[in-house]
RNA sequence: GGAAGUUUAGCUCAGCUGGUUUAGAGCACCUGCCUUACAAGCAGGGGGUCAUUGGUUCGAAUCCAAUAAUUUCCACCA
């Protein structure tokens, strides 16, 4: 039993100088750190955040949840291990250097790939790594010798080696194709990091006129609708459905493109609907990726109009150089001018803009490079469907199925600098090899021609989507030889820590990245990447705006850490956090957190307090808080072991919590409290101390720097020694009939101190209490301590005020302080409720289909209910008499 | 346009396999207390036609259907 502590400790909780002081101790004895041995492993690899990237809410809430997981299992005994790093983010990170650079007057044409890239390296040197000091004072136990980056040399000769897998796989190709293309960013982007928003435009009508055999305008004319009338120069014909008889008079003609009369032909393709605008399109197969296809199949020119950066170029003719939105404008006064506009239409239509940057993305045709993601997808899907992965909350099932079922090739080349270079060599003769290293390039070049040189070979300019490096994550941390080379024999490391056992993130990447996770896992493990995803929410103001910076909704996490302690905005954030919901954050939540804090530290302060007679004789009462206490506690470890299985973490919070607050601190602790000037019994006391230092361990997954402090003070510890590894409280057997006891017994109390406060009597002036009905012996001291009654009587003659508990009828006698008609008609409604209630019972007894239908133990039930709705009804009514 | 989810107290949500006396919790609210751990607290209290309608059933917040509201995801109608 741990020795009592006599040592003093602060009136107030000071979370500032306690976090500090144990996070430097953790690292210290380095309790993160992970190495495989004998135990089940526990792995977890983080969401690696971008590595300039700064702290927000969701990480905090994302961290939050993957600590209290990790911590939870290494005190179940497992061997936990939590790997942090850093994402690289290719067009994220490239951007901000970007913008940096041009603060200063340097242009990024301006610079070789080698300079720019110089100055990438110096920014993130300056800046990476910010968000994982950021991660420790939140608490988070990762294992910071593992820490990695999606860009580190050998995770990206993993990406390296794991393209060439793929290419040679036959896989990945090359190709023109219909890409997104980012005019801010400069690069293609895949499609899903394309997003969809309802936006407001116009609808143009414009009026083409036909042309004659010279070419030459004629007054006939047709009108086509366009939202995009500044690519009209890019036309490459008029396109109407077959069957559309209103324009079968146009077969074999051609009509004039307004402002600049190029002829184009019309054509016709079932792609056209009938009634949708005029019933004529006009096709742009360079700027349109539906026209494109219309194209294809009509063998039509394709002519460029815009350039890399979304302005006109030469070949527009007109409005050169000018943005594709200014040259909107313009060219619609220009085509109202020609007589060529018929009208303009509000419209709203579906637009697309870039993730990064939020850009309208363009549709664009280039040359990329794709990754045939059918045959993975399938596979990947099997996982999910035959539940060799869970996802909570289970409803990600379905929008997972729907991607993987649908899922097209993915673009995974980028225009940028900040990533890993396509490991693809270009011969003068242009064809490709396609190599792990420029010397294996090299080599095999040679074995096309033999006479190629290394300068005449030029590698790819492109760098491979971020995503391309991030879905090796659960392997690359590990074993970054792995990826690609499935007959390198997975490392220790690998071996023991994959599959690893939960990932929790947020469902706006579970395409981007955990599909893709399952995707390569699959490849290169043939094993699950993780067992469950716990899906989080999304974390929104109270008024269920996403926090965003242009609204300042966002709190900095390191002030509030600053402000609360850590422990604090811990707790506030997963008070509210089911799986799959939104999270209305609220300071308030951070300050209930607060207050919890307070609330374990002043129990400490109590009972450290406490003087101890080690030979004095433990009171009924106390005896008998202990007994109930030991038993709640045991259900209660229960309960939040199950809850923790089901991921429900806030609910098993919540249990911690109740108990501690209300069973613990309110019930409890005011049972065994000795009286003023009195010690406590050596039994009572190590009872209490050990209840307080099993609910520590309880706690401390959520709020690690308190509970550790405490526990460190409750006795003397060997250096090094720390509660993280503490283990896990196990429920002992507990009975459930006595807990129910004990339930009623408080009921009593409360009612006594209801009629205390309704009547106005103060908490110090003991009360008589007559109880007529089942209420065991044992409980009666805990009453009279709990609800200060002095005397236990047999029977209520005189005045008195009742209540009911269940079938106890309790009385206070109070001469003297009892209104009759008051008290009587509080009975006679109760009486009528109670009536009300038995007639109830007896219509469902009543019924045959019931009694027959129902399971015995449901009509056992209800017999006792009209039992006991007697019992009530008569107390009630010998109450009524009395008065 | 397609799909999925949600709808229970002022707010945020539990309520799992339909049955447990009057549907729960946290926060907020109201009343009374500075009672010798804690006013960041203690004690007590009020508050819900379980979105609507219909169905299944002896019995529905719970299962089914429709409707409404709302959120999210997917989708290239110019």
């Amino acid at each position: 039993m741990l020795s009592l502590q006599t040592m003093e400790i602060n009136a107030k909780y000071n979370p500032a100088e306690v976090e500090d002081k144990w996070y430097a101790y953790w690292l210290k004895n380095r309790c993160f750190h992970s190495e495989p041995d004998s135990r089940e492993p526990y792995t977890i690899v983080i969401p690696p955040p971008n590595v300039t990237g700064i702290l927000h809410m969701g990480h905090v809430l994302n961290n939050t949840l993957n600590d209290v997981l990790i911590r939870k299992a290494r005190m179940d005994g497992k061997n936990a291990c939590w790997v942090p790093g850093t994402d690289h983010a290719s067009i994220a990170t490239e951007s901000k250097v970007v913008a940096r650079l041009a603060e200063k007057g340097i242009h990024k044409e301006d610079l070789t790939r080698e300079e720019f890239l110089k100055y990438a390296w110096e920014w993130k040197e300056e800046h990476g790594g910010i968000i994982l000091q950021q991660l420790r004072k939140l608490g988070a136990s990762c294992d910071w010798d593992r820490t990695r980056f999606t860009m580190e040399p050998e995770l990206s000769d993993a990406v390296t080696a794991t393209f060439v897998y793929f290419y040679k796989k036959g896989l990945i190709y090359h190709g023109y194709r219909m890409v997104n293309w980012d005019p801010v960013a400069h690069t293609a982007i895949s499609d899903d990091e394309v997003i969809h928003r309802d936006t407001k435009s116009h609808f143009y009508h414009l009026r083409y006129f036909i042309a004659d055999a010279d070419g030459k305008p004629t007054k006939e004319f047709l009108t086509i609708a366009t939202t995009r009338p500044e690519t009209i120069m890019a036309d490459a014909a008029i396109c109407v459905n077959p069957a559309d008889e209103r324009y079968h008079y146009l077969r074999g003609k051609k009509v004039l493109i307004p402002l600049i009369n190029r002829a184009i032909p019309v054509i016709e393709d079932d792609y056209v609907e009938m009634d949708f605008g005029t019933g004529c399109l006009k096709v742009t197969p360079a700027h349109d990726a539906h026209d494109y296809e219309i194209g294809q199949r009509h063998d039509l020119p394709i002519l460029e109009i815009l350039d890399d950066d979304g302005r006109l170029n030469e070949k527009a003719q007109i409005l050169v150089g000018e943005d594709r939105f200014v040259a909107r404008k313009h060219i619609v006064k220009l085509l109202e001018d020609a007589g060529n506009l018929v009208k303009i239409e509000e419209y709203i239509s579906p637009v697309g803009y870039s993730e990064r940057t939020d850009a309208v993305i363009e549709p664009k045709l280039s040359k990329q490079w794709f990754l045939k993601l059918e045959g993975l997808a399938k596979a990947a899907l099997e996982s999910v469907e035959s539940g060799n992965i869970k996802l909570i909350p289970e409803k990600y099932r379905n929008v997972y199925r729907h991607w993987m079922e649908n899922a097209h090739d993915w673009c995974i080349s980028r225009q940028l600098w900040w990533g890993q270079r396509i490991p693809a060599w270009y011969l003068p003769d242009g064809s490709v090899v396609v190599e792990e290293t420029a010397e294996k390039a090299l080599e095999a070049a040679r074995a096309i021609d033999p006479s190629i040189t290394a300068s005449q070979l030029k590698q790819d300019e492109d760098v491979l989507d971020t995503w391309f490096s991030s879905w090796l994550w659960p392997i690359s941390v590990f074993d970054p030889k792995r990826p690609g080379h499935p007959r390198h024999k997975p490392n220790r490391d690998l071996s023991y820590y994959y599959p690893t056992s939960d990932l929790v993130t947020g469902p706006d990447i579970i395409f981007f990245w955990v599909a893709r996770m399952v995707m390569a896992g699959d490849e290169f493990m043939k094993d699950v990447p993780f067992r469950n995803v716990y899906f989080t929410g999304i974390v929104r103001d109270k008024l269920g705006r996403k926090m965003s910076k242009t609204l300042g909704n966002s709190p900095d996490p390191l002030v509030l850490i600053e402000k609360y302690g850590a422990d604090s905005v811990r707790l506030g954030m997963l008070l509210c956090a089911s799986a799959g919901n939104d999270i209305l954050y609220d300071e308030s939540q951070v300050e209930q957190g607060r207050n919890f804090c307070a609330k374990i530290w002043n129990a400490w302060r109590l009972v450290n307090g406490w003087r101890v007679e080690e030979k004095g004789r433990q009171p009924e009462s106390a005896r008998v808080a202990v007994k109930w206490f030991d038993g709640l506690l045991s259900r209660t470890i229960v309960t939040v072991e199950d809850h923790y299985r089901k991921f429900r973490i806030n609910d098993a919070l919540m249990a911690i919590y109740k108990l501690f607050w209300d069973d613990y601190c309110s019930t409890y602790l005011e049972l065994v409290k000795p009286a003023y000037g009195e010690g406590v019994d050596g039994y009572t006391f190590d009872a209490t101390v050990s209840f307080f230092d099993k609910m520590l361990k309880l706690i401390h997954p959520v709020m690690p720097f308190i509970t550790e402090e405490l526990w460190q003070s409750m006795a003397e510890r060997r250096p090094g020694e720390t509660i993280m590894y503490e283990r896990t409280p196990v429920a002992g057997p507990y009975d459930s009939e006595y807990l129910a006891e004990f339930d009623k017994a408080r009921q009593i109390v409360a009612g006594v101190r209801a009629v205390r406060a309704q009547k106005q009597i103060a908490p110090k002036e003991g009360l008589k209490l007559c109880l007529e009905g089942d209420v065991q012996p044992e409980m009666l001291p805990v009453i009279a301590k709990s609800a200060n009654i002095s005397e236990f009587v047999d029977s209520c003659s005189g005045a008195s005020v009742s209540f009911i508990v269940g079938t106890v009828k309790c009385s206070i006698p109070l001469e003297g302080l009892v209104d009759t008609s008051q008290e009587r008609a509080k009975v006679e409604a109760e009486l009528e409720h109670q009536r009300k209630f038995l007639a109830g019972v007896r219509a469902k007894l009543g019924n045959q289909n019931f009694v027959a239908h129902a399971p015995q133990a449901v009509v056992d039930n209800e017999k006792k209910k009209e039992a006991d709705a007697l019992a009530r009804i008569e107390a009630l009514e010998a109450s009524l008499k009395a008065l």
